[in-house]
This record gives structure tokens, C-alpha cells and sequence, in this order.
RNA sequence: GCCGAUGUAGCUCAGCUGGCCAGAGCAGCUGAUUUGUAAUCAGCUGGUCGGCGGUUCGAAUCCGUCCAUCGGCUCCA
């Protein structure tokens, strides 16, 4: 009997029926069958050795397929979890899934504690099963077997997985001598797992939920090769260099205080002034784009949050109320400032031509964020959103969030963030008791976000239940330099507050009428968005952005009055300029200043003095000559200008 | 908040299993040098070793606790 295998090429080879993916590998050729990884059978990841009963489409993964990989890095938490069970008798295992980078297994060690100082025995015993070329052997059983198995073995996670499985559906992977519930696939054996690496432990929630037991969860990554993995940590070294906490002290942008309080960032001189560009920036395109700036206290009265339902959900997590001398008398730091833009637009009557109304504002909130969640300044307690609200009729919506999300690109676009995602949040319609508003409403707003979306052929994910409580939103992502996602710009639909605020304005039937309410954050907060630009260009910020943009440096104090000029001369046009007057050679002048990543350094000594000129250098450049203080200049707006902000 | 780790001068770090006055480089200060494209030389200053408590004849080192930071989990209006 044979079967008729179709190639990714559109060949069809015959072999007998039963043949596994492996063994086509080996016929093609012997180096290809010692890369494959898995098999892709009509579509369906199998193992490579699984037996092909019939006519199939198949392609063979290797190492370069996100499938082929992620079997690799699965097959490598089975082999983990194998060595931790040797090591450590009586572990108990949650799930051990593959991730972006490598894998994890969530294990109850039971009275046991893991810490880094166990990851090389933890290694060692992995790699010594690698060697073994222990088969991953697939093998279907009844739920009933499978039920069995573990509760002999005790192992409860694994009896509340099965239970939400089907007979029928249920398979073992059996490793030497760890026996796991799963679905597959799986590597051919251990042995094509060369290096290994755990790279971290850390606590995780059984399923996730807070209310559960913690298990242990170790990170590690595997390789085919040993020099995958060294290539590996060089990148990751690497990626820490751009770390913004890290470069945020070496370029004196931000710093924090234990007096000042956890997670409130104080600005430098050159951070305050980097983020002030940022501002006037998005200013001048809001200007354009028909916003009106408004400004508002940072606290409000507790009926103010009553009204808006935030102290209903969050009360119990905020700051502590202030209290006054009047008794009863309650002020909360404000946590937002949609309720105050709210009562911006109760100040006077609208009428349907008067729509939409835009209030902007950089308005500071406070937010006690669990102190475990605290990061750097992309996680913080205190912040300043570039926040506005648009007011406007249920007809103008879509429009108007279309207007947003090209604002929205157009920063992208100017600051050069070409990998970012788009997510469209919704509610979780298993769960409407956690949203306050009316199913109606809800559904429009979702509808709105869907269409304009789809109008500007932006592509996104959709995820139900991440909504806000009071409505739907589209979030702007970007990662940081270690891989983390954050969360940066974001739309959000809102019919809810309108309400509670019984906002109005007059139809042109005469009517009352309710208008839309539209929170928006482009940079979401100064806070995070600086954080994510300073790891995106390594704190090498544009030209119009960087806080010092040219420093001068004279080759000695003979020159000093003259570099004084032309620094007084680079100010008058606008032009941020240092001038190191420091009684230094020149090469540690230019070290010194390359190291602070200032993007021009103008060397002036006897020439320049004598020939109204500076010598230029360009950071991570090198030399480019000497010019006249006027062409330099000259260079300086121009190459700003071109930014086009 | 939870799990694990870390915490020595402004910065980066050394100080092993407890024992002379706690060290280095950079930064800073003083002086010399007057310099041509990634570190000039010399001298000096600077630390209640994260805070508090305990064990000990003796603690940066061991234990407890609190605080902060780091990696995750949960959360994120």
C-alpha cells in the first residue's frame, strides 16, 4: 500500500503507507532528516516520527519555522521538567508550554525552593538526558488511564486538565523516564538539543489566578547549537545597554528618590527638556488638528468620582483621600482627567454645530500602582498623560477616532517606530457585570472602533475582555528593549460618562441630546512614551529632540573667547549648545562627549579662530570637516526642518 | 500584593567560609600641563557597608524584620 505525498513544492512522492515525516526526510537527504525538527501534515503540526496514514500534504519544519521552533523549546520544557523531577522527587507540573523566546514549566516543588543557584545542576541534568537521545514516544490513552496515571502520581494540576478534556483526545509523551500529559508535538529525541540555558525563576499563579496557589516557574531557553546560545546572551547583553533606566542615569534624564516616594520620577534639566519637545510637538499637531488646550487641578472632590464611577471600582485602590477641616469634606489626587473635562463642558450650552468639541491637556494623575508592578518610568504612581477628550455627536464617532489614529500614526511616523501592534479591546460578553454601561451602547462603540479600523487598513488584534470597565478602546503597543510589550497610545470609545455627567447638546431638531465621549492618549504617558524612545533609539535621540544638540569644544583656553562666540552665535538661531570649557586634551573632550551621545561636536582651535569656522564632527560618525559657523548653522535647521515637526 | 534575587563612596565594582583604621577605577576638588578628533599627570576629599533589631569577645560578612531595586506572577481607570 502507498500513499501520495505532496511537497511544498507541489511534488508528489509515493512511499508506503505509515511512513513518518522523518523517515521522507531521510529519503530526501541525510542532512536534511538531522534538521527536522517536526512535520506539518495537512496543515496540523505532528511529530516528525508520527506514522502519515494516508494521501498528505507535508511540509518538514526545521529550527528557521516558528513551528519547528516552538516544538524544539516544548520538547525542551518536557526535558526540564524531566531533570527537575529527577532532581527534586515529588514535583508536581503545571504546564510547561513554549514562548517566545524559549519556554517555561510551572512546578510545584512542594517544600522545595528554587533559586538561581540551582539552574546548573538543573542544566547539567538536562543536558545529560540530551545525550541520552531519549525518544519523545506518543502514545493515546482513554481519559479513564490518564486520570489514573496521575493520580497515582499525585499530581492534582494535571487531574484539573484532564478533567476539561475529552476522551479520545488525550495523549502522553513519555521521555526516559517523565511521563507528561500533552498534546504534542515533539522533537524526534532529546539529542537535537545541544544547549541549554535556564534563564530565570520566578512565582506564577496556578491558571493564573491571584486567589490560587503559587507554583514555581522556571524560564529557560535551548538551542540546536551551542553557538546559538552564546549569540543568544551577546544580544540580550546587548539589549540591556539600551535599557532606559540605565541610560536614563547615564544621560541625566530622570531619576528617582526613596524620599520623594516609589514610582514618582523626578525630571533632570535634560529629560525635563526632552519631554517638553515631545510636548510642544504634539501641541502644534493637536492645534492643527481643531483641540483646544484646557487645564485642570490635580485633585477633585470625592463626589466628582462618585459621579464618575471611579470610586466605585477604584477607591479602595487609590491614594489615600485628602481630608480638609470641613467635616466629611474628601479630595482624591486625581486619577484621571476625564471627570474634570467633563465639568469643562458643562460650563456652558452646546449646540450639534458646535461639535466636536476637543479639550487637550498634559494633565499629571496619580494611580497607586501594587508596588511589585513598579518599573522604571514605564510603570510609575505618578504621570502626565497627553490626554483629551472629544465631545461629539454619535454621527461624527468614527470620524473622529479615525482623526485620532492618524495622529496617532503620525508620531510613529516622525519618531521612527515602525514595529509596533495595534489591539482592539472589547468586552468580555461572558463577564458584562464587570462593565458599567447598556449592552446598546456598548455595541455601537465596539461597532465604531471596528469600522474605523478597518477604514484606515490598520491591521489589529481583537481580544475580548481587556475593555476598560467603561468601554472599548484601541491600544498602540510597542516593545522594549528586553522584549516587553507596553502599551502607548490608546482610543478609547466611552458613552458612559456623557451619561453620568448628563452632558448635552441641542440637535438641530431643538432636542436634548447626548453626545460621545472619546479619551485619547497618543503617547499615552510622557512618562512610559519617553521610556520606550530612549530604549528605540538607544538615547540617540533625533536632532530636533535631543536635549543638547551640539556641544563646543576648544583645543585650549587660548581659544575659549571664541568658542564663546560661536556658541552665543548657534543660541541666537535656536540651536541647543554646550561648550566644554574644561582644561582637557581634545580627544578626551571628544570621548567625553561622544559617550553623551550629543549628536555634533564642533572642534575650535587657531584655524577655526582665524577663519570664522568650526570643525565638525558627526557622533558615531567621525570628522566632517571644518565649515563656516553659518554653513554649520545652516545644516542644523535644515536637518531639523527635515524631521518635518 | 505574591515568588525568587540583589542592596558596599555620585557611578561601576572588589572585599571567600565573621578578626588590624573598608578597598579600586571613574566622577569631584586642588595643582601642574595649553593640548588638533574616543581617557595628560600628581595630590586630596568622599562611605553610620540600605534602615532597625538580634547572635557573638568581635558583624559589610551570620539570623530576623522593614525599605528600595531587579526578574517574573497578578493587576493596570
Amino acid at each position: 500500500m502507498t500513499i501520495n505525498i505532496i511537497l511544498p513544492d507541489n511534488s508528489v512522492r509515493q512511499y508506503p503507507t505509515g511512513i513518518s515525516g522523518l523517515e521522507i526526510a531521510r529519503s530526501i537527504s541525510e542532512g536534511l532528516a538531522r534538521n527536522v525538527l517536526a512535520a506539518r501534515v495537512n496543515g496540523e503540526v505532528w511529530d516528525a516520527t508520527r506514522p502519515i496514514p494516508s494521501d498528505s500534504r507535508l511540509q518538514l519544519l526545521t529550527w528557521d519555522d516558528e513551528d519547528g521552533k516552538a516544538a524544539f523549546w516544548h520538547s525542551s520544557a518536557h526535558l526540564m521538567a524531566e531533570a527537575v523531577e529527577q532532581l527534586y522527587p515529588g514535583s508536581r507540573f503545571g504546564i510547561g508550554p513554549d514562548i517566545e523566546n524559549g519556554f517555561y514549566y510551572d512546578i510545584d516543588l512542594g517544600e522545595h525552593v528554587i533559586s538561581d543557584s540551582d539552574f546548573a545542576a538543573i542544566e547539567a541534568k538536562m543536558l545529560e538526558f540530551a545525550r541520552e537521545k531519549q525518544a519523545f514516544t506518543r502514545k493515546e490513552v482513554s481519559k479513564s488511564e490518564a486520570i489514573a496515571y496521575f493520580r497515582e502520581k499525585g499530581d492534582e494540576y494535571k487531574l484539573e486538565l484532564l478533567a476539561e478534556l475529552e476522551d479520545g483526545q488525550i495523549t502522553f509523551y513519555e521521555t526516559g523516564r517523565f511521563t507528561d500529559l500533552c498534546r504534542g508535538p515533539h522533537l524526534p529525541d532529546t539529542s537535537f538539543i545541544k544547549a541549554v540555558k535556564i534563564t530565570s525563576v520566578a512565582g506564577a499563579y496556578w491558571r493564573g489566578d491571584e486567589k490560587r496557589k503559587q507554583l514555581t516557574r522556571l524560564y529557560g531557553i535551548t538551542f540546536p547549537k551551542q553557538q546559538m546560545l552564546t549569540d543568544y546572551l551577546t544580544l540580550l547583553e546587548e539589549a540591556r545597554k539600551r535599557d532606559h533606566r540605565k541610560l536614563g542615569k547615564e544621560l541625566e534624564l530622570f531619576t528617582f528618590s526613596q524620599r520623594v516616594g516609589q514610582g514618582l520620577p523626578l525630571w533632570l534639566p535634560k529629560g525635563a527638556q526632552l519631554r517638553e519637545k515631545l510636548e510642544s510637538f504634539l501641541k502644534k499637531v493637536q492645534r492643527k488638528a481643531g483641540y483646544v488646550q484646557v487645564i485642570s487641578p490635580h485633585i477633585g472632590q470625592k463626589e466628582l468620582y462618585i459621579t464618575s464611577g471611579h470610586y466605585e471600582k477604584y477607591g479602595k485602590d487609590s491614594f489615600r483621600p485628602i481630608s480638609t477641616p470641613v467635616e466629611g469634606e474628601e479630595f482624591f489626587l486625581k486619577p484621571m482627567n476625564c471627570p474634570h473635562h467633563c465639568e469643562l463642558y458643562r460650563n456652558k450650552p452646546y449646540s450639534y454645530k458646535d461639535l466636536p468639541v476637543r479639550f487637550a491637556e498634559f494633565g499629571t494623575v496619580y494611580r497607586y500602582e501594587q508596588s511589585g508592578e513598579l518599573h522604571g518610568l514605564t510603570r510609575v504612581r505618578g504621570f502626565t498623560q497627553d490626554d483629551a477628550h472629544i465631545f461629539c455627536r454619535p454621527d461624527q464617532v468614527k470620524d473622529e477616532f479615525i482623526g485620532v489614529i492618524d495622529i496617532v500614526l503620525h508620531i510613529f511616523r516622525a519618531l521612527e517606530f515602525k514595529d509596533f501592534t495595534a489591539q482592539i479591546s472589547l468586552r468580555d460578553p461572558e463577564n458584562k457585570e464587570k462593565y458599567i454601561g447598556s449592552d446598546e451602547n456598548w455595541e455601537k462603540a465596539e461597532q465604531a472602533i471596528l469600522e474605523a479600523v478597518q477604514e484606515k487598513g490598520l491591521i489589529a488584534t481583537v481580544v475580548k475582555g481587556e475593555a476598560a470597565f467603561y468601554g472599548p478602546k484601541l491600544d498602540f503597543m510597542v516593545k522594549d528593549a528586553i522584549g516587553r510589550k507596553w502599551q502607548l497610545g490608546t482610543i478609547q470609545v466611552d458613552y458612559n460618562l456623557p451619561e453620568r455627567f448628563e452632558l448635552e447638546y441641542t440637535g438641530s431638531d431643538n432636542e436634548k441630546h447626548r453626545p460621545v465621549m472619546i479619551h485619547r492618549a497618543p503617547f499615552g504617558s510622557m512618562e512610559r512614551f519617553v521610556a520606550v524612545l530612549i530604549e528605540h533609539c538607544a538615547g540617540n535621540f533625533p536632532l530636533w529632540l535631543t536635549p543638547d544638540q551640539v556641544v563646543i569644544l576648544p583645543i585650549s583656553d587660548k581659544f575659549q573667547d571664541y568658542a564663546r562666540a560661536v556658541r552665543d552665535s548657534l543660541e541666537q538661531a535656536d540651536i541647543r549648545a554646550l561648550l566644554d570649557e574644561r582644561n582637557e586634551k581634545i580627544g578626551r573632550k571628544i570621548r567625553d562627549a561622544e559617550l553623551k551621545k550629543i549628536p555634533y561636536m564642533l572642534v575650535v582651535g587657531e584655524q577655526e579662530a582665524a577663519g570664522s569656522t568650526v570643525s565638525v564632527r558627526k557622533h558615531g560618525t567621525g570628522d566632517l570637516g571644518s565649515m563656516t559657523t553659518e554653513a554649520f548653522t545652516d545644516m542644523v535647521a535644515r536637518e531639523v526642518a527635515l524631521a518635518a515637526v
